[in-house]
DNA sequence: AACGCCATTCGACAATGTCGAACGTCGGAA
DNA sequence: TTCCGACGTTCGACATTGTCGAATGGCGTT
């Protein structure tokens, strides 16, 4: 592809493989992975040092992604509009429903986590913004596929968390398809035993998804005695996701210009 | 400098401009700034857009952050050491002192923070991992400085936040030397009015200082009436920043090997 | 002591990134 | 409307710059 910079490209795969694999990588394993020779590598592996992306450890020699990393991490999340908009909603909807809410988009056929709130009354969770969840197994990620025009986002490959995960491409479309009639999303057990969780779609100026929100917990805070959502929890969701997109400029059958 | 590759610097240099600069910018905004021909601008931003590292308004023609920054940067917190070893720590601490924790490294002069518990009885806080605070008007700042070898870290320019917020390098030469009297740090309405915080350096293998971890909250509560940091919260801070310290490979006179 | 693997340095080649000039487009001003 | 300026983008030629093979020195293991 012309006009773009090859050493660029590499130095983005460099810090790819490092934020993907198992911590700390050395020269060698980073060229051998990459198919680049060593000191090619070592060039931008320096760079990437001398601009603080990346550290290297004094006496192993191996990298590891650098400090400046988290700060254009959450300099996205600053920038990020879907974010900045949600957080209003987001608050209000974790304090009528009474469960966690996450802000999510998809990222490389998966669904990245951009907002979370906690549960109002627990205490000791863990903070997952910047984690990336399967996109076939909540109700986030099934959310933000039904209104996709490239069905290329659905996974080739449909992991099967539990017993209830869509396991075949028939049966996420049928979820998807009932997704796109009822304008929400849900998900029972189907990542994790026991939890829960239903989404509606963000819209931005012009009807496309950029997002999503939703709240997830306990199945038998999120559903009734049948497994099904509760009406009323599904409608929180709804009205969130609702204003979240009037935020962005959406506009709805007879709403505001 | 021999042995480093220009365009990543270039493109490392594009990439925190988007993440310091308020919001999207334009080719042009970009170019000018780094003193740039706009070809070479706009490839190294074509470059970084086909990877995911920024985005463009297609409306606007406007640059801003990608998502795929997001992942990187919580990459690097899942790799760094000083942040999951001190995980294990922090919860007790906001535990037993009640207050918010928070654990704190140097970038560019300025106090990163990698992780931080929110005070466990208060609600509605935002987190701020991957924030910046001051380094001369903080406890973790100054608990960072007092044992820095190179003091080039300190800041040339000493803003002040509050009338008690250290204004020359003398005062604040004389505070370090305090600190490292003492083997901690405090700053009581330094940066805010109302609120106090007390900090301890961490130690890794060798006895280097990578880190600090403190509590911060209302003045009142951190500390005493007559304006001084309260003993006990003072003795949980410095436990735990020994115990973090263990975790990371440190030894003290007369312990382990 | 000898081997293998490692990170790093050197030097030469040409592949590659850079930049000036030019194009098409948009929005505002005359 | 027409003009003007600024913008993002494309093209092509030059030489800067990144790349890679070979070689070095250091370490831990055999």
């Amino acid at each position: 592809m012309p006009g773009t910079v090859q050493s660029i490209e590499r130095a983005a795969a460099v810090l790819r493989l490092l934020a993907g694999g198992s911590g700390r990588l050395s020269l060698a394993e980073i060229s051998r992975s990459l198919d680049l020779a060593k000191p090619t590598t070592h060039g931008i592996l320096q760079t990437l040092r001398k601009v603080g992306f990346v550290e290297q450890d004094r006496v192993s020699g191996h990298y590891q992604l650098g400090a400046a990393m988290l700060r254009l991490g959450t300099g996205f999340l600053d920038v990020n509009e879907l974010r900045s908009r949600s957080i209003n909603w987001a608050d209000p909807l974790a304090a009528r429903s009474g469960e966690a809410v996450r802000i999510g988009t998809v990222l490389d056929g998966q669904v990245l986590v951009v907002h979370h709130v906690f549960r109002p009354d627990d205490t000791f969770q863990t903070l997952d913004v910047g984690s990336l969840l399967p996109i076939h197994a909540t109700a986030l990620g099934k959310a933000l596929l039904a209104y996709r025009a490239d069905g290329a986002a659905a996974p080739a490959a449909l992991d099967r968390f539990t017993s209830r995960t869509a396991g075949t491409q028939r049966e996420l479309t049928e979820a998807l398809r009932a997704v796109r009639e009822a304008g929400w999303s849900a998900e029972v057990e189907e990542l994790h035993r026991g939890e829960a969780s239903i989404a509606a779609p963000i819209r931005a100026y012009g009807g496309l998804v950029v997002g999503a929100i939703g709240i997830s917990g306990h199945v038998e805070r999120i559903c009734d005695s049948h497994y099904r959502p509760r009406p009323a929890l599904v409608a929180n969701v709804r009205d969130a996701a609702r204003a979240v997109s009037r935020d962005l400029g959406a506009t709805f059958r007879g709403g505001a210009p």
